[in-house]
This record gives structure tokens, C-alpha cells and sequence, in this order.
DNA sequence: AAAATCATGTAATATAACCTAACATCTGTT
DNA sequence: AACAGATGTTAGGTTATATTACATGATTTT
């Protein structure tokens, strides 16, 4: 979290860079956006800012389209991914907890969390495609 | 060299995130790129956009900055550390050269410079010699 | 075939972010 | 006190992006 660090969620690039990166139009990507396929961030001036990951996404969806997908295929092709990639965080933290936990400790952690009945929230385990477009 | 690789000399960030990412304010980067501590590119339009490799020495700037050392220092200790890369290259390079050339080879090569080295201009053709040692 | 839908283009208008330049302020040195 | 270095602030101008609405070509549905 020090000052120069950069996450690959951290929103960074304006739509007109992130046009040159895709080779997208601004129209394409408020489009995607509009159809919930990514959400950059806003800046306080209510500019889109985009982060390396959302980049990643645009070029996936870029590929998917020249295939002839389209934006609901698309839609459906990354819920699937995102659960795999949930589902993985899950057994991840699950190791990790059997690992640190005892049985009934865990059963009435369990409860409780049953109890309050809330929704988990994903972090970001989204690395590792794009360390290929860092050349040195 | 195809579409999307991000390159650390590529610019692609506008002041207003390099603002973030340093912790610098516009008028100190303007300040330190007037007196050629930096050079960001610019887009058509003449904003700034700075690549990673900017950024990279924005916060050596203000790191040195932080320890007292005036503008001119920097820019000193920028200078040295610019030669000593020079030099690492052209080392590098007469590595390269050593390895694949021959002894006599070389001594051939080096007999015919010097009859050359009174007929064309000197300076221009170390100037091409020169410039394999510099990577872009 | 006509109608609807999808993906994208284009145009108009508004405003945020950036530009340069000038002047102001603070601090340390002569 | 006067000066130079570094940064803040303000002003006026330009560029990039925002939203919205309408247009268009290609597919899909009726």
C-alpha cells in the first residue's frame, strides 16, 4: 500500500488511452459498460478511469466479439468464469482454514455466519494474465 | 510490437493520475520537466502523458527532493547514473563483439578503419557506432 | 417481407481536466 | 535586506470526455 504500487484494479487510464491499448471506440466501450460487461470508476469529475484488469476484460471481450460472440454470450462466458474463480477462492480459503482451525471451532464459526446471513465479498485473485504485456 | 503491450517508455498516464501515483503536485511536475528533470510525451492536443519509466523518476525526484537535495544535484546525480548505464551497455556490447569475432578478424577490421580514418568524417561515423549502444 | 433487436456511428451540447503564463509566497543563502 | 529556488495560486484558453438522441447496417424474429 505504498505510494507506488500498482494493482491491477487500481483505476488508472482514461477511455482514450485505454482506446489505443484495445483498439476500441469510446462508443464501444460506454457500450460495454452500459451492458454490465465492465465497470470502470469514476473520477470525482465523473470521468470513466480504467484499471489494468478492466483492460484485460476489453481485450477478452474484444477477441470474444471477432469471434462472432455476442454481448450476451459474453455476459454468460464470465459469470461461468467468475464463479470458477470464486469457487476457487473458496477451496483456497477453506484449506486455509481447516488448516488453522479445529472442527468445532469451525462449526460454530460456521453458525454464525449462517446466522447473519450476508454475502461474501470477492476480493481480487484476478492476476497472472497480464504480466505478459509488461515487457521489463 | 502488436497491438496491446504496455512497455515501461510507453506513455500512458495524464498528470492528473501521475498527481496520485507521486504525490506530487501539477506545478512540481511542470517545474521539474521546465528544468529537463523529465520529458513526458505529449498527445496532440500537447497534454503530458507520462510512462511508467516518468513515473519512476518522479518519485526518485521527490524522494531526493525529501533528503535536500536541490534540482541541480538531481539532475547531476541523473546525469551519472545516465552515464553509468552508457557505459554497462557499451561494456555489454564489447562483450557481444569479443565473443563474436575472432582475434585476427578484429585485427583485420581494426587495419582497415585505420586507412580509412583520415578520408570520411569521423565524428559522423562514430555517431553510427554509436547508436547500437542505445536501445530507444 | 416487415419489424424488432443488436452493435456501432455521428452530432450536439456541457463540463472536467489540462495548458501556459504571470504573479505571489515561503525559505534558505549571500 | 536582497536574492534565488521551489512551490502555490489565479486567470483565460484549449482539449478530452460526458450524456443524449438519432441514424445505420446486419441479424433475428414474427
Amino acid at each position: 500500500m505504498s505510494g507506488s504500487e500498482i494493482r491491477r484494479t487500481m483505476p488508472l487510464f482514461p477511455i482514450g488511452i485505454v482506446m489505443q491499448l484495445t483498439d476500441l471506440t469510446a462508443r464501444q466501450i460506454r457500450y460495454y459498460e452500459e451492458h454490465q460487461l465492465i465497470s470502470p470508476a469514476r473520477t470525482e469529475g465523473n470521468r470513466r478511469m480504467f484499471s489494468l484488469n478492466d483492460i484485460d476484460l476489453l481485450l477478452e471481450i474484444k477477441d470474444l466479439i471477432d469471434q462472432g460472440v455476442n454481448l450476451a454470450g459474453i455476459k454468460q462466458l464470465f459469470a461461468v468464469k467468475e464463479k470458477e474463480v470464486v469457487t476457487e477462492e473458496m477451496e483456497k480459503e477453506a484449506k486455509k482454514v481447516r488448516r488453522e482451525l479445529s472442527d468445532d471451532e469451525l462449526r460454530r464459526i460456521l453458525r454464525a455466519e449462517m446466522m447473519q446471513a450476508g454475502r461474501f465479498n470477492r476480493s481480487s485473485l484476478r492476476q497472472g494474465d497480464m504480466s505478459r504485456f509488461f515487457k521489463s
